[in-house]
RNA sequence: GGUCCUGUGGCCGAGUGGCUAGGCAGAGGUCUGCAAAACCUCGUACAGCGGUUCGAAUCCGCUCGGGACCUCCA
């Protein structure tokens, strides 16, 4: 297993280009993943990003690389805008509910860990809250500061992005130019604390009525959100690591800020391979919580929605969703899931097919070469839709040899065997759905189909088909084999 | 307005100079008592116009369409 690592390749933000993949410690892998905003309900938008990189985890995992993943969970900092008055989300949220914020920080992050659970997503290894570490973003405030590239005003201390960028280059990762973007600024009120609009917040003042507030060295206030992934990336993996994922949506500002703040703190850039994750659409556009265009895990479970009318498992969803490349868009409809739904359910009948295989002297294809196009497809980043088009190819091979037209050799069956296991369950995370649970059907339709059996030997094709007619009626599906008659579900 | 991405057959979606994925839907066939399933065969698709090249979906330019970011968002 150990010998597939070294052929992977990442499609690196920083550079544009895809990049060998190199770990800074040979067979150690250190992963960020920016993590939730606990406010309101993931949204299926939100949850895409965690599935690509939960399948990003799994095939690091798979190469035998040891990785420590971490991914954030955001209580505090995260501001409504950037103006004075700005208001942050979770306090606001509590302030409306009238509850108090870590109330809403606990029912949220258990719905993200639950909804996660259904897509199948592994946890990562640590998951830390940033009102967990307010000690260490004062520290890395404080360190800024004395490298003179941040300043107070009024008890709130902003990163100085034009002094950053005599020496350093803001705008590295989002390949935009500082006037670019001072001129493209808009006049938001309350900004006149700041030298340059460009100026973000490590560290804000709060006001008497703020309800989240922590003392520092600038007098109560709560941390700016950009700076807890730096603090917690650092203190975890290291000030230079490996891996650093999000959406695309937060490469700008977000992720360039963090750039900037790790640089100036450290001297070292923080993150080796930038990867985003794009945007999840509906109706042709991005699902967001701000503008409304969401829909909710549970209502697409249930079928319970307007915008897809359908449920759908959560394996299918997250089929789905690998069959796009996760650095393309991917937008969401009744009919691509149904599509996703159809094929996912004859991959899946493919893999349990390989179960009990009958084996031949040798194979009549060449099974190390299909083995191999799994890891290629992998290899170049993460390209899951290759992946599992090469999976639809073994199981056109599978099907073949169950029929008899094609043969497969016993080394052979073993390693394909485990290879399709691996792929299907470890690396795309995907499971099957279990049709016959109650183990008392089973015993029924086993029955019922032996004594439809015997009609069938005794010609009497009326029984026969009637029995079929009825169980197609209670969704139950008759295929009638060489070998015997096989049952599933609808 | 600025920066950037994108436009592939009925639908979804890979592919970044020649070898032209895959899934779903559709047509024909094999198998089967019939049906279903499975398998086999079939679509010469790359927004439009021009250019570079022996050769372009793939590179360049223009036009048109869609999107993201520039303010919170995975």
């Amino acid at each position: 297993m150990s010998t597939r690592k070294g052929n992977l390749t990442i499609y690196n933000s920083l550079t544009g280009k895809k990049e060998k993949f190199e770990p800074l410690i040979n067979g150690f892998v250190g992963l960020y993943v920016c993590g939730p905003t606990v406010y309101s309900h993931v949204h299926l938008g939100n949850c895409r990003t965690f599935i690509s990189f939960d399948m990003v985890y799994r095939y690091l995992k798979h190469l035998g690389y040891k990785i420590r993943y971490v991914r954030n969970i955001t209580d505090a900092g995260h501001l409504e805008n950037d103006a004075e008055e700005g208001e942050d989300k979770i306090a606001k949220k509590a302030r409306l509910e009238q509850i108090e914020p870590m109330e809403v920080v606990q029912q949220y992050t258990i719905n993200f860990h639950e909804v996660l659970g259904r897509f199948n997503n592994l946890p990562p290894n640590i998951e830390p809250t940033a009102t967990g570490h307010i000690i260490e973003q004062i520290e890395m405030v404080k360190k800024i500061m004395q490298e003179g590239l941040a300043y107070e005003a009024n008890g709130s201390v902003y990163f100085d992005v034009e002094k950053y960028n005599e020496t350093d280059n803001y705008g590295i990762l989002s390949k935009r130019k500082i006037e670019d973007l001072v001129s493209g600024t808009r006049e938001l009120d309350g900004q006149d604390e700041k030298k340059s609009p460009l100026d973000f917040a490590l560290w804000k003042n709060a006001a008497p009525q703020h309800i989240m507030k922590w003392p520092s060295p600038w007098g109560v206030g709560f941390p700016g959100w950009h700076l807890e992934c730096s603090v917690m990336s650092t203190k975890y993996l290291g000030e230079q690591f490996d891996i650093h994922g999000g959406g695309m949506d937060l490469k700008f500002p977000h992720h360039e800020c963090e750039i900037a703040q790790g640089t100036a703190a450290t001297g070292k850039k923080p993150v080796r391979y930038w990867m985003h994750a794009n945007m999840l659409t509906l109706n042709g556009k991005k699902m967001s919580k701000s503008t409304g265009n969401t829909l909710l895990p549970e209502a697409l479970f249930s079928g319970n929605n307007q915008a897809i009318g359908k449920a759908f498992h959560p394996i299918v969803v997250r089929f789905f969703m690998m069959q796009a490349h996760y650095t393309s868009t991917l937008d969401f409809s009744a009919e691509a899931l149904d599509a996703a739904e159809k094929g996912f359910h004859r991959l899946s009948e493919a893999i349990e097919m390989l179960e009990d295989l009958s084996v031949q002297q040798s194979s009549s294809i060449d099974v190390q070469k299909l083995i191999d196009s799994f890891y290629a497809a992998m290899d170049d980043d993460f390209n899951t839709p290759v992946l599992i088009a090469r999976l639809f190819d073994a199981s056109k091979f599978i099907q073949n040899v169950k029929a008899g037209k094609a043969q497969l050799g016993l080394e052979d069956f073993k390693s394909l065997k485990a290879k399709m296991n691996a792929f299907f369950f470890d690396v795309l995370g995907l499971q099957k759905i279990d049709q016959d649970e109650d183990d008392s059907l089973g015993t029924v339709m086993e029955l019922v189909l032996s004594m439809r059996q015997k009609a069938r030997n005794n010609q009497d094709w009326d029984t026969a088909d009637s029995i079929r007619d009825k169980l197609q009626e209670a969704n139950i599906k008759v295929k009638d084999g060489s070998d015997g008659a096989t049952w599933s579900k609808n």
